[in-house]
DNA sequence: ATTGGGATTAGCT
DNA sequence: GCTAATCCCAATG
């Protein structure tokens, strides 16, 4: 089962996306579906892999399945699953779960905040699921987990990516359009899946 | 050696 | 809407 995992994270960035939204990630004793992630790819002006490779973002050149986890604004962290071949440079960033087990846990992490927000961002779902920086490099499957069926989300979404300067033309942001757990609501979203494309 | 700029967030105006 | 928190990297001297 784990290998049909494997199977789409070799995939490209943009490929994996949609298939990957949907699926339950899992921490410890903590988990959430995975309800917006982004794309960033090393011909990408907003990505770390732009300018080659260096000590922080080598983990996104291994191949698809590996964790990328970095430091943002020398505060929080955030985790990308890579995607594609190795020496590809590609990855998605997680950007929102919605909580399925260890809620107790999660709020103890982040404090009291409503169910919705408490893995919506990715520095958020980072510190809810008590993912850091020795994550970073790590294998899928050792300490985080993926479950769950590839590709039967609900209509998947797609716009631009938040927080950039650079990079702004491209939509590669995808998120599952009713869900109510994102970082911000969809921006002129199209969509992507239908609930009813999948029954012709 | 120093500097400027982020794939962010909470809290305040 | 604005800002501070504060680390890593790349570009520059």
């Amino acid at each position: 089962m784990d290998d049909v995992f494997q199977w789409i994270l070799r995939l490209d960035a943009l490929e994996a996306a949609p298939l990957i939204l949907g699926l339950e990630l899992r921490a410890g004793r903590c988990s959430g579906r995975i309800v917006e992630v982004e794309a960033y790819r090393e011909d990408d002006p907003a990505s770390h892999c732009f300018r080659g490779r260096t000590p922080r973002n080598a983990p996104m050149f291994l191949c698809g399945g590996h964790l990328y986890v970095y430091r943002s604004y020398g505060v929080h962290w955030c985790l990308n699953l890579v995607t594609g071949k190795e020496g590809e440079g590609q990855a998605l960033l997680i950007r929102a779960l919605e909580p399925t087990e260890g809620q107790a846990i999660m709020r103890q992490r982040r404090g009291q905040v409503p169910e919705r927000r408490l893995c919506a961002g990715p520095g958020n779902l980072c510190r809810a699921l008590g993912i850091d920086g020795s994550f970073s490099g790590e294998r899928l499957g050792r300490r985080v987990h993926l479950c769950g069926v590839p590709g039967a989300a609900e209509s998947v979404a797609q716009g631009p990516r938040i927080g950039i300067t650079q990079g702004r033309d491209r939509p590669w942001r995808f998120y599952l359009e009713q869900s109510a757990y994102l970082s911000r609501p969809g921006i002129a979203a199209k969509p992507v899946t239908s609930p009813h494309a999948r029954d012709t």
